[in-house]
DNA sequence: CGTGCGTTTGATTCTTCTCAACGTCCGTGG
DNA sequence: CCACGGACGTTGAGAAGAATCAAACGCACG
């Protein structure tokens, strides 16, 4: 998304579609954003098990669809992904961006089959963590069980978010929480904080915030205009993060 | 929230904020729409061991707060009740309205504590499960943990679609599908799923769905000019499901 | 019987959507 | 190497939807 700050992330080394190799999670160095937060070396190492394969998805692709029968969840260890639900009507809504560290699938548990798209926005390889496997081994670790819950309802919490987002605030604030959700978790991450690259379009930002693409490009102008941000194209670089925090802050005020 | 088809279900009973005796699940007629669910009768005995006490909690009382520490979910007995998140600026999102059967608290497990305000909109009850005893039954019992994860899964899958309608539907839309699915989840209980009080205020509604409480009652108005509902204030009548269906479906087509 | 909260309805304003045209970047093939 | 095409992005003008402001009504409760 950016320069990145942690060079020893694979940028991109595999090319099939299903590789057997084993990637030690203890050697990770997602383990403090991923599943294994909190988890000693000890801990690390019976962990391993649960991560069976890796899996690369070319950007386009989908991680999996909608109605797919439901068996692994995915921790995104390079690249970027969008999830989007679909209404019956053919429009979709995107529910999330997610990045190195973060979980896929989780909608799938409730019925065993997936219930939104999840589509590589760039050329991504996640680790694949069977479903099975990890309740099995979460029954007899507490730390991965409740890191597990944890996971599952930030989530939860996330979600919220986004509804206090579409349901209170204007283009603008929308827009602004938006980038400071991004600058944040991409400096978790490593990355510049003022610094991006977006990895999606401008009908995919609009769609997550439940604006037209025109809404937002003209969002983008006005915010260049006001000297917060400099756009160009895809290239954004934060001026003035105070601004944007500002109109975050007094959403809906 | 209608006419009670199953008059077993303890209308209002206690009147303390705490009680001691235990409910045995085995015996509860939500064990069908409640953490239960699936569980045979000799799973349900060790349940039970779960559910220490019962907390009423009457209209207009907070179950937990923003803020609060968690230690327990609740499983809504009897009444409604509504989860809202603030906005740092005060003013704040309904994020669901709860009824018999459903948790509430699940917001908690992210960081040990409350990410949203539970308020009771009728008098209510609730089982209290602490958290703690939840985590530890449910490692040496897969069936409980498995419908634990489809439980907070199918809360994610919930919210996504809130994102859809917050995202893309039009006011008609939403409290369309606000209605439908209000009728929906009291069928699941044996009420009516043409007539319905609702426990909540305009203002309540609109939070939810995302629109001022004028949009929520001109929508009504117009609603019932079309002959699709009657109102008369919180007593809704459906008399044309399908129209409702129809819009549902059509949503931002 | 009055008071107050919740609701309805109307007039107006504001934001965002829609439709349309044009511009830019980039990969492809001549 | 350049011309072309297509996807993506920007900008403008007008329309539509919902918000806002304001007033009056009804029902429940004390």
């Amino acid at each position: 998304m950016s320069v990145p700050i942690h060079p020893d992330v694979p940028a991109s080394s595999c090319s099939g579609t299903l590789e057997p190799l084993k990637v030690a999670c203890a050697s990770c160095n997602l383990r403090e954003l991923c599943l294994p937060v909190g988890l000693n070396a000890a801990d690390l190492q019976r962990l391993d098990g649960l991560v069976e394969k890796r899996r690369s998805v070319p950007r386009g692709d989908h991680l999996f669809r909608n109605g797919d029968r439901f068996e692994a969840l995915y921790a995104v260890r390079t690249g970027f992904f969008k999830t989007c639900v679909g209404s019956e009507d053919g429009r979709d809504q995107v529910t999330g961006f997610q990045m190195a560290g973060e979980l896929l699938g989780l909608d799938g548990i409730s019925s065993d089959q997936h219930h939104c798209d999840a589509v590589a926005l760039e050329d991504s390889s996640v680790c694949v963590i069977q479903y099975r496997d990890l309740e099995e081994l979460s029954r007899e670790f507490t730390v991965l069980q409740h890191q597990f819950h944890k996971i599952m309802s930030r989530e939860i919490v996330r979600d919220h978010g986004v509804m206090l987002l579409l349901g209170n605030m204007r283009a603008e604030e929308r827009l602004a929480a938006f980038l400071l959700n991004l600058t944040q978790r991409l400096q978790a991450r490593g990355f510049s904080s003022s610094s991006l690259v977006l990895r999606m379009t401008r009908e995919e930002i609009g769609s997550y915030l439940g604006l037209k693409l025109e809404t937002v490009s003209r969002t983008f102008s006005k915010f260049q205009e006001d000297g917060v941000l400099d756009v160009k194209q895809r290239q954004i670089t934060v001026l003035d993060p105070q601004a944007l925090q500002r109109l975050v802050s007094n959403a809906a005020g």
